[in-house]
DNA sequence: TATTGTTATACTCTATAACTATA
DNA sequence: TATAGTTATAGAGTATAACAATA
């Protein structure tokens, strides 16, 4: 029986280790075309691929304050990958979509990204695999469920 | 059977948001004697507390540049809570040490962190929870060893 | 007046390259 | 000459608070 403190413990020790074997294995990924993207950046491009959203849209989705998304959002728009126009409907916001170069790019890195990881990932046994696939599908809804609270109550004005 | 490119794609998809997730829930923590640490922060104490390094050590320890861990020290010293002074027997060297004020910091952060995670994961059921922590397990093993590795090929000199 | 987004400001984490001090 | 560490420089991610534009 595995008791929550023990996994907390756990987590805590994993995630750094996690984040720089990945962020590692992602910076060594040799893009031809483009400079390398960060993780974030790949999330972000992933987010506007299937459809438009606004900053503040993105932002909630992302899991960040419009202020540090805009800033985000500053440096996509510099490269070339995203276009901000504002919305006809309604002047307060930004419509964020993905420009060509962007979708390109985002193909490109995302791959590259994803081979990375899964050639770390073919060191494993089937079983490990097996218990990494579900540790993960669990951590990851949880944390979504999470943030969809969270979201829901920023709508809710919980603020104190 | 789950194929290594699911997975890495599950991976990539999970880090970031267990990394807000995660952040977020130790910013919340209100810690009342102390600033509150990253991270970070935590680990690098968390480190220090079992034995003093020398930065170099630390920062292999740690996985990041000699650069960054003599920046993230001045942080942690300028707070009080590590003290640096140069090794006598190689004056080159530098030894870090946990001050009291940072054992004490650490000890109360490291709970609070804890128990902010730990809150989180009660809400998983038994099954839930053994999963995530098998997942963990795998990951930390996988990540730890391959950060062995790099430190490895770095001696060894496998630059170019 | 309320909402959306940007900017000013400040901090942490990150790396490469140039540099200092020591061996 | 080689090694340990710092500093100069640069960029990304982060937040709060003050602000501008629009509704």
């Amino acid at each position: 029986m595995v008791n929550a403190r023990d996994c907390a413990r756990l987590l805590l020790e994993t995630l750094p280790i996690v984040r720089r074997g990945v962020r590692e294995a992602m910076r060594l990924q040799k893009v031809p075309v483009h400079e390398p993207l960060t993780m974030d950046q790949v999330r972000l491009l992933k987010i506007l691929r299937h459809e438009s959203h606004s900053l503040g849209e993105l932002a909630t989705r992302h899991g960040v304050t419009a202020s540090t998304m805009s800033r985000s959002v500053d440096i996509l728009v510099r490269r070339g990958w995203v276009s901000r126009t504002s919305d006809p409907a309604d002047r307060r916001q930004v419509i964020l979509q993905l420009t060509d170069g962007g979708r390109g790019a985002h193909a490109e890195m995302d791959q590259h990204a994803e081979e990375a990881i899964t050639l770390l990932i073919e060191e494993l046994d089937d079983l490990e695999r097996e218990k990494l696939f579900s540790g993960l599908e669990v951590l990851h809804a949880l944390l979504e469920r999470k943030q969809a609270e969270d979201a829901g109550l920023a709508l809710a004005g919980g603020g104190s």
